[in-house]
DNA sequence: TAGATTGTTAATCGATTAACAATC
DNA sequence: TAGATTGTTAATCGATTAACAATC
């Protein structure tokens, strides 16, 4: 029903909802979630509408309201667990991410082949691979980033699916098989820029064109 | 003409194609590369026949001469270089990135306020942000990153494009406005792992329903 | 009531897919 | 020639946008 798209805007929408409030807001309209998400507020109403979310016709959307119905969906109402394998240099910034924490998603764990990475004796360990299966079955995780080199992507999926991992964000420049019931989404941060600079180029084209 | 995901393809197939060349192969089907980037083949013919790629009916295509193509619109025909501001754990991580030389995207320098960050003798220097503008003028710089906190972003990315640059990649969690001439693409860590939360969790429930 | 805003249905737009013609 | 593959035109699908009805 709700495509991609969708779900990255309501977590703007969201975003937003939390400034707006730490601000004392308290009611809030589609045009304005619409200027912060850089879309039409035909779009946020839309949006709303397919969770069955409604507002006061005349009065807009109570924000504390709004917000705990979009955490819902977002699966925010509770602690979402995460293991990072690979702790390279992407692996260790996404462990020292200071907001995901305040956003109720928790790096639990590092996983590494380098055994000089290892250690156990901080809030977040860093853990041999071969420990991933126990550690993913006592603690319950479903969700797990990549980090590791393309060539290891792959067989760190098959590992992390075998373990009973169900979501999957690949960092790795390869473009991997979703295994079945194991959602993967994957960002390649070489891809990105890419992108910049074709559309950057192109810009300019048109622009002298005109 | 062509649109986001179409360059992401394209960036995925010339990342396919130069594993293939480097295993000797020389030629390839459209079938070869719907695999690897896991579309139909269907969609690739559609993607070359936009930029007028063509290849040999029963024949395929050559490798080196796809590459050259579309090395030539990814703008991977000279080195692009970039700057990035705010040497966080993000910036850190993309500065020392490794796969970005080898195609052709160069990271020259980082800027940050804190003058602890700050080294001019090593090869990637990281300098005080009051030098942005005369370092993008002298080394004609198009292209930066932002991995700044939120709050500062906006404020960052106006003085980048008063410095001339004309393409952003944004990792600070807002969506920022575009200013005129100027591509902003925003990428959100958080909202990136709430995707995965909310697809995970939906198809769980579809799954369970079943 | 008049005006502003929500919410929904229909229209449009753009991207993907299907069908098939071209040709090596 | 027969078979496999490319390349293009038309159909479909899905998401966004426009129009407008509902209502506070």
């Amino acid at each position: 029903m709700a495509n991609k798209s969708c779900i990255i805007r309501l977590s703007m929408y969201r975003n937003a909802l939390i400034r707006l409030k730490t601000l004392n807001f308290v009611k809030v309209f589609s045009d304005n979630l619409a200027d912060v998400a850089r879309v039409t507020s035909v779009q946020v109403r839309k949006d709303f509408s397919l969770f069955g979310i409604s507002g006061n016709r005349r009065g807009g959307y109570l924000i504390d309201e709004l917000i705990s119905q979009i955490s819902a969906i977002l699966g925010k109402d509770k602690v979402q667990k995460f293991i990072v394998i690979g702790i390279g240099n992407i692996g260790k910034a996404l462990l020292n991410y200071p907001s995901f924490k305040k956003n109720e998603i928790e790096l639990v764990a590092g996983f590494d082949i380098d055994m000089n990475k290892h250690n156990r004796d901080v809030e977040v360990p860093i853990l041999p691979l071969e420990e991933l299966g126990k550690f993913v079955a006592e603690n319950e995780i479903k969700f797990g980033v990549i980090s590791v080199p393309d060539f290891a992507a792959q067989e760190v999926l098959e590992l992390m699916f075998r373990a009973g991992i169900k979501g999957v964000l690949n960092f790795a420049p390869i473009c991997l098989k979703e295994p079945p019931d194991c959602v993967v989404r994957n960002i390649n941060l070489e891809t990105e820029l890419e992108n910049i600079i074709y559309f950057t180029n192109f810009a300019e084209q048109a622009g002298a064109s005109r």
